[in-house]
DNA sequence: TAAAAATGGACTAAAATAGTCGTATATAAA
DNA sequence: TTTATATACGACTATTTTAGTCCATTTTTA
């Protein structure tokens, strides 16, 4: 129920290796992909997010692959876990902002207000955390 | 992807109801239910599972119904959590323990062991929170 | 130009969550 | 002692989310 998704096991697995395995020089997902037997084409998307989001390098062509945009230092849990949900933050509710969405009893619901104080726990401690402690 | 289960979330509202509402007396799965729309045999399981795990007291019959079996402050959102997901704890990755169980790179991961520490973070947390924060 | 790599969209499969249904059991009150 | 009301519980279905696959495109280097 609370569980990281693969994408993001995936994604720090693959920062971790980068960081490490990598250190300066270029990796391709192939290469990760074949090492941890991670799926490929669903390795290849996370680190696609990744680039995207500005956390790592991407190169195309031959000599290809990625290298880290910053220090692991500077890479914080909150904003991989950003890049690769795309939700703006980690919600334990799903109706943090204020649309009813899809939940049905939004209006009636008498949780969500409190909920909040545990929502910025989990949010500090997730912009604390640099992949840089996995390492 | 770190969101409450509308288990949960019933469950916390439900405690709510039955600690503020009720204040001793006994309250009905049908008065919750329809008090803010839930499914009733939905709320009624978890209800029931409350009341296997000790949190609160059920009653049968006709004025049968719920009350708290300990004061707010007492009950922990951890247990609340074990109480509805029948986890021994609130994991962050599924194989926390040292089975491969469903994971396919399990022995080749090398996250497992520093998310721990993320962990123990969200557990301290949840064993510190009582219900009484969410009144 | 060929090979190696990233990019990106559409699709399918699998798993988890949410919700429903039916029936049994216990109890209070009439 | 019957009836109404309430909890208990297992099996089932539907929905949603997550995981994984497929395929065609773009970019770069040798
Ligand atoms: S039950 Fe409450 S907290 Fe949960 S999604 Fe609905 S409105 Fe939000
Ligand atoms: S990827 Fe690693 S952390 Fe995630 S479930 Fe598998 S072994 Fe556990």
């Amino acid at each position: 129920m609370l569980n990281f998704s693969k994408k993001i096991e995936y994604g720090l697995i693959a920062l971790r290796y980068i960081a490490l395995i990598g250190d300066g020089n270029i990796v391709t997902a192939k290469e990760i992909s074949d090492k941890y037997k991670i799926s490929y084409e669903l390795l290849a998307k996370v680190l696609q997010k990744l680039a995207k989001a500005g956390i790592i390098n991407s190169f195309y062509g031959v000599n290809g692959g990625y290298t880290l945009a910053k220090s692991p230092e500077k890479i914080k849990l909150s904003e991989v876990i950003l890049a690769l949900e795309g939700k703006s933050n980690i919600s334990i509710v799903t109706c943090n902002s204020d649309q009813p969405e899809s939940c049905t009893i939004f209006d009636r619901c008498t949780i969500k207000t409190p909920l909040n104080k545990i929502q910025s726990v989990i949010n500090n401690m997730f912009s604390e955390i640099s992949i840089s402690e996995i390492l």
